[in-house]
RNA sequence: GGGCAUAUAUGUCAAUUGGUAGACAGCCUCCCUUACAAGGAGGAAGUUGGAGGUUCGAGUCCUUCUAUGCCCACCA
């Protein structure tokens, strides 16, 4: 079979994702064994309005390999993929189309319309980026592909609303909100995020105080928020302030007045020590106004102007207008104090960045105390979810439990889960499951369903188990510790569904970015307990953020983002994969096109391996019987490595330690596989003798099983291609499906293989190798010019040597080796010394430059004598001695031991080089 | 304002429970040797951010300083 010198990867990708998909492979039904141990992981849902970014590449891979490998060692997998409706991004989306292309609002055209456009936007993009997932590779089951609003989820939604209302969880009030005076909704404190402004300012407005001529200074950075002032407070410790406590203000531009009073929440030091009070219009202010029982007087329409209540002059004007508006007034009364710099941190809107206002609104919440206090016991009592990375996650998650507050749950958008809650002609609210049910408790069919709908998270926190098909028709929430209500689901909901909940619940890891541990993992973990009683998943693996080439975070609006797809284009699929595997280290790190480049190059390394071996391989088959039966030394020693190399894959992946599994890979493959053993067997393989090529067939495709999860599309390509790759080397789970690398056994090294004898003989060949070949390029030897090796050493050393003869001549490029108990060559020879004291010469017949084979010897016995000094000098160490381990001592000894003789035989060579 | 993390070769990053620092890329020398020049062989390069401490022994543990990054928080 005839391979091209160079992989690719364009054509392996195209190959196999659709046999792959349509034999069944991703599907857990492939699984013939009824007893086998399951692994599911569900898919964080990217949202519908995004594509695929390097981080999902990222996370996708690591989910990827995962089931891979449990695939095939015999798990019963799931993974299941979906997207998210991802409520306010979407609608952000849409609303921006239709302004572009019909130059209409949403209010426009209707909620019903809208909806439905957005219900096309997510046909036409949702489609998108399942394409991309198709591209990176994951085997995920399309079969049983979700999305937030399917109908079922969507019932899960309606049904545990419904419970927690009925339950006294989720009622409704008005409370202080983060507002978006853009989307026009509240927001949870998590979809609000930080800005600097360093140009901000400090505004100081001088208020009279009735009765005399005296003003107190207030100082603030929202001058228009003082129209809906209901106080001043000031520090009741403030000396300044002490006896203009309970002093009435005229406030300015209204024709209101408001007293002075005390709290200690006041610094002294902070602007003039006196501060406005806008209860409806600030966080802290609302507090106070609690406190001191103080009148709220919202002035602020939803859209961001001013109302009513902000007096004629303001009515109507834009927040930022009637800022600047109340100053110049201000100005025209002589109370404008002074306006200074003032450097100050805003409140966005996570979504569309807009500045973010504080308002009183009604709106529906979720009490947390309880589920809180399951997440935590969870936590505490079983260790669940187990974080990976443990620093500084498990921290995080805990500190964030015990300081979590209500949810606010209702949004003022259209795109979403519609509140399942209707109100009579006299505004008393009826929570139901559908009309009919809130009819019949109200008694009439006049009711109007609340327009509000919920949060998205309200969905996705149960995305771990409405994925599998529970949809809450019988909910029975429970806490930590009662029987699990997916024990007698069966009879709930009908086929696979139900079966899958009882099966992959539990899941057994979430793969994410840290940024979502509050908004979703810590929720998922309630919302499990509760429903189900149990836990959603046993570990979180947060990865790294991909960096770019600067370290810096990658964002839309820098535009300094890399898409996975172009580097997917440029440089394979599978190479980007190993490549954002090999980095996964938990920490974060900087994208480099070098490092994905060294890995397109070990794509092609393993291609032309293949190739090498393929050439050769008339009448050979892959038979993983041959590796019992290894024949030579350098046979057990690559066999050796392979089942290290896969026992350390193994447990590497066990400990989500993805950089390490790679590195073992990488090395085991390039160095030992191609740069050792196929140089050792090759005449051999290019004499065509079966059972060498048949046996180095079989580690080929050892090692492509344990390189499939991570690149998937190239090992696939090249199994197909190996002779006799069939079912015959599946996992026994997978005997009657068609033959696929993703089926085969997964190695997980066989201990028995493992020869440490037959490792440390060929390092004592391959030292023997590099140190002629230091010899050949340090005295520029011509690598057409053969040389005589010569070689002093101890019997069994000699034995060793004697029996690689044939491979030493070859990898030395030696024409002869002559073996003895002690050097006999010219004085014209370099010379050597092996780790174990072993002698080497070369004779170089008048060719030799003795000052420079001088100056090398030299430098060998410098690097030895250092490396002795510093040992010694521990060994002189009584302490030392006494207290370090005994293994430890004596390697230390057995290494000095070492120095002495090689530096021995370095200096005596150093002697005849005079 | 709190909390956490990071600082290792020129660059990007590794280094199990403390045992004397590695990889990839780059750089230097040689080689188009019949799998691969996206390759092969050899080589140079680090007071592990600074200063103390614990220990026989510290990149690793403790204290402190410096720099950077992230998260949380209501400072007008």
């Amino acid at each position: 079979m005839e391979l091209s010198t160079q992989y690719n990867p364009r054509e392996a990708e195209e190959n196999h994702y659709k046999r792959w998909e349509e034999s069944g492979c991703f599907k857990p039904e492939i699984n013939e064994n009824a007893d086998a141990e399951t692994y599911s992981i569900v898919i964080p849902p990217p949202n519908v309005t995004g594509s695929l970014h390097m981080g999902h590449a990222l996370q996708h891979t690591i989910m990827d390999v995962l089931i891979r490998r449990k695939r095939m060692l015999g798990f019963r997998t799931l993974f299941l993929p979906g997207i998210d409706h991802a409520g306010i991004s979407t609608q952000l989306m849409v609303t921006r189309q239709l302004k572009i292309e019909e130059n209409k609002t949403p209010q426009d055209i209707g909620r019903e319309a809208f909806t439905e456009k957005v219900w096309e936007w997510k046909r036409k993009y949702g489609g998108t980026i399942l394409g991309q997932m198709r591209r990176e590779g994951i085997s995920v089951d399309w079969s049983r592909e979700r999305f937030t609003m399917d109908e079922n989820l969507s019932k899960a939604v309606i049904n545990v609303f419904v419970a927690l209302y009925e339950e006294g969880q989720i009622y409704r009030g008005a409370r202080i909100v983060n507002w978006c005076p853009q989307d026009k909704t509240v927001l949870s404190d998590l979809e609000v995020e930080d800005k600097e402004k360093k140009d901000g300012k400090l505004y100081y407005l001088q208020y009279p105080i009735k009765n005399s001529d005296k003003k107190l200074t207030v100082a603030t950075t929202r001058p228009e928020t003082m129209l809906g002032d209901t106080a001043v407070a000031v520090n009741q410790n403030d000396e300044r302030f002490k006896n203009l406590v309970g002093e009435i203000i005229e406030l300015p531009l209204t024709n209101r007045e408001i007293s002075i009073i005390a709290d200690e929440y006041v610094e002294m030091e902070f602007g003039t020590g006196a501060v406005k009070i806008t209860p409806a219009h600030d966080p802290n202010d609302y507090e106070m106004g609690q406190r001191h029982n103080l009148q709220q007087i919202n002035i602020m329409n939803p859209d961001g102007t001013l109302n009513a209540n902000a007096g004629e002059d303001f009515d109507g004007l834009d927040r930022y207008k009637a800022r600047k508006l109340v100053v110049e007034k201000f100005e025209q009364l002589g109370l404008l104090e002074q306006i200074k710099d003032h450097e100050m941190v805003l409140p966005i809107c996570e979504r569309c960045k807009t500045v973010i206002e504080t308002l009183i609104s009604e709106q529906w919440w979720v009490k947390m105390d309880e589920m809180r206090d399951a997440a935590l016991e969870l936590k505490r009592e079983k260790g669940y979810p187990h974080f990976t990375p443990h620093n500084p996650h498990t921290k995080v998650y805990t500190d964030w439990l015990e300081n979590l507050r209500d949810w606010t749950i209702s949004r003022q958008l259209w795109w979403g889960h519609q509140i399942p809650a209707w109100y009579d002609e006299n505004g008393k609210v009826y929570v139901a499951k559908n009309k009919q049910e809130a009819a019949k408790k109200a008694g009439t069919e006049n009711l109007t369903q609340d327009e509000d709908v919920l949060d998205t998270w309200f969905s996705s926190w149960l995305w771990s188990f409405s994925t599998l098909g529970w949809n809450g028709e019988k909910v029975q929430s429970s806490r930590f510790g009662v029987q699990s209500q997916a024990e007698n689901s069966s009879t709930q909901d009908s086929g696979l569904r139900t079966q899958d909940l009882k099966v992959f619940h539990p899941t057994d890891v979430l793969v994410t970015a840290r940024d979502i541990i509050f908004l979703w993992v810590s929720r998922m973990v309630m919302s499990s307990l509760k429903f189900l009683g149990e836990r959603p998943f046993d570990d979180v693996y947060i990865t790294g953020t991909v960096l770019d080439e600067k370290s810096v975070r990658m964002s839309k609006t820098k535009g300094n983002g890399i898409d996975p797809l172009v580097v997917f284009n440029e440089y394979g699929v599978d190479a980007t994969r190993i490549t954002l595997a090999g980095s996964s280290t938990g920490m974060d790190f900087a994208w480099r096109d070098e490092k994905v480049e060294s890995y397109r190059n070990f794509a092609n390394k393993i291609w032309n391996a293949t190739r090498f071996c393929l050439l050769n391989s008339d009448g050979a088959k892959v038979d993983p019987a041959t590796l019992e039966n290894p024949a030579t030394i350098s046979d057990r020693w690559i066999i050796s490595r392979l089942n290290k190399t896969a026992n350390d894959v193994n447990e590497a992946l066990d400990k989500y330690a993805f950089h390490v599994a790679v590195d073992k890979l990488y090395h085991f493959f390039w160095d030992d596989f191609c740069d050792w053993y196929i140089e050792l067997v090759k005449d051999e393989i290019t004499a065509g003798d079966t059972p060498a090529t048949t046996r180095i067939i079989t580690i080929l495709e050892q090692s492509l099983r344990l390189l499939h999860p991570f690149m998937p599309y190239l090992t696939e390509e090249l199994w197909q291609k190996l002779p006799n790759t069939n079912a015959d080397l599946h996992n026994p789970a997978y005997k009657s499906a068609d033959a696929t690398i993703m089926l085969a056994d997964f190695p997980t090294g066989d201990a028995n293989l493992i020869d440490e004898k037959a490792e440390t003989e060929m390092q004592l060949i391959f030292g023997l190798i590099t140190n002629i070949r230091n010899i050949r390029a340090e005295m520029q030897i011509k690598p057409s010019d053969k040389i005589s090796v010569h070689i002093a050493a101890n019997d069994k050393t000699r034995r060793i040597f004697a029996a690689n003869e044939a491979q030493i001549l070859k990898l030395a490029r030696a024409n002869e080796v002559i073996l003895g108990d002690k050097l006999e060559v010219p004085a014209a020879s370099a010379k050597g010394v092996l780790t174990n004291g072993a002698e080497i010469a070369v004779p170089l017949e008048g060719l030799i430059d003795f000052a420079k084979e001088r100056e090398r010897v030299q430098n060998q016995i410098n690097k030895l004598q250092e490396e002795g000094e510093r040992l010694s000098k521990q060994l002189a160490n009584k302490n030392f001695i006494d207290k370090a381990p005994t293994e430890k001592v004596d390697a230390v000894r057995e290494r000095v031991t070492e120095i002495e003789l090689q530096t021995k035989a370095l200096k005596d060579n150093l002697e005849t080089l005079r």
